[in-house]
DNA sequence: AGATCTCTGGACAGGTATGTCCAGAGCGGA
DNA sequence: TCCGCTCTGGACATACCTGTCCAGAGATCT
């Protein structure tokens, strides 16, 4: 289905590649699920039967395991770059951060989702979430306290922001851009306790425009 | 398992009631989530076969359907009622509305995230949980609306303070109770804008303390 | 050309789920 | 007492998943 009609001339008998399983793995992964990400319902998509698989993969937990590397090295490692971006004030910071979570090649909440369910029912992937929100709450604090915020009350703006974010995309709400983007300065104010300029806001707009234009 | 072994007569030949049945597919559904809501697994708990299940209920789709109803009558239910009590200013009635979150009788959020869940791949589902999420987002708003709040402010506060609980349980930090009734006097700030004061934080951990002791 | 190495298809085994069928167990009423 | 009604156990059919095995297809190297 997904899989190239016109394959880039692999060597051998090949017909998908190890990055192929992986790549589908991970959409389905995304889309419905780790309880969804099947063997053969990947084989089908990439049109190969499953002994392709086992070639490359030693089994099912085998392929998880890559997928969740994948997770941690992506979806946090985003995060916390953004809120290391350079920034002039807490809200030119803060604005910083939430880029990340509307550019389509950033943030992915959806797969952070699937990570968290997954993890529900599976205490190995439990901890290496915790060690994700932590390093991403500590990231966001540090990023309060470096525009002068007491130590106390960064750790607590880190957490209502990092959360309300989190709850934000856990409700799956499907609003419109122009929804959210309304609501941007009074996000703005209630995070971080100040009152944004106008060409602040109108700054964030464009470049949240501009993703989804894309 | 969870059966109890002294069961009270009941009448025929009746191992089980359906209510039963019902009681431990909701176990299931909160501790595991809804793919792991078998008859199967529920007949072995009780102690009896799944010939049991199906004279009860006509298929599992028929059982989901009953879960789903139940979540919604007590879930969005508890919540908006604690969103209603009386209050004599914005922070009393925001710690009102912490209580049902700390009280274990009261909001179940296992539950509700186990439901969430479930949404991804089931749209009906999702249907029922947008107008969860949009009656319980109302019924905060007109909260901070009847405390002076102007409209736009009392709805973005309204949404800050529930998505920040949802983000906050969908990170399913584990913390103690402590931890989080030290950060009680910030959050109240955080969301209201308005400092509380110190009888108030009392009355709430006070009040929380209670719960857990329970 | 022939050997070799990489990868794939298809058959098979084993496990577990839902749903159907029917005999029969055990009270309660005529 | 015996009939009937409610509920249960166990067999069976069907489906779908993972994992194993092995023959063999197809490029590449010698």
């Amino acid at each position: 289905m997904t899989a190239d009609p016109t394959e880039d001339c692999l060597p051998g008998n090949t017909k998908v590649t190890r990055e192929d399983w992986l790549r589908v793995a991970m959409e389905l992964l995304v889309e419905d699920g780790v309880s969804e990400v099947k063997i053969l319902t990947i084989g089908d998509r990439l049109g190969v039967s499953r002994s392709s698989f086992y070639w490359y993969f030693k089994s099912r937990k085998d392929l998880l395991a890559q997928l969740l590397a994948e997770w941690e090295r992506t979806n946090t490692g985003i995060l916390i770059a953004h809120t290391r971006l350079p920034a002039e004030d807490i809200i030119d910071a803060v604005n910083g951060f939430f880029l990340c979570v509307v550019d389509p090649a950033g943030f992915n909440h959806r797969l952070d989702f699937a990570v968290r369910e997954w993890a529900r029912r599976d205490p190995q992937v439990r901890a290496v979430i915790d060690r994700s929100d932590t390093a991403r709450t500590r990231a966001l604090a540090q990023m309060f306290a470096r525009h002068g915020y007491p130590p106390e009350e960064a750790d607590i703006r880190a957490r209502v922001l990092y959360y309300q974010q989190i709850g934000y995309y856990a409700l799956e709400l499907n609003e419109t851009l122009e929804e959210r983007l309304a609501r941007v300065p009074a996000y703005l104010q209630a995070f971080t306790g100040v009152c944004p300029r106008p060409e602040q806001v109108t700054w964030f707009r464009d470049r949240a425009r501009a993703f989804a234009a894309v």
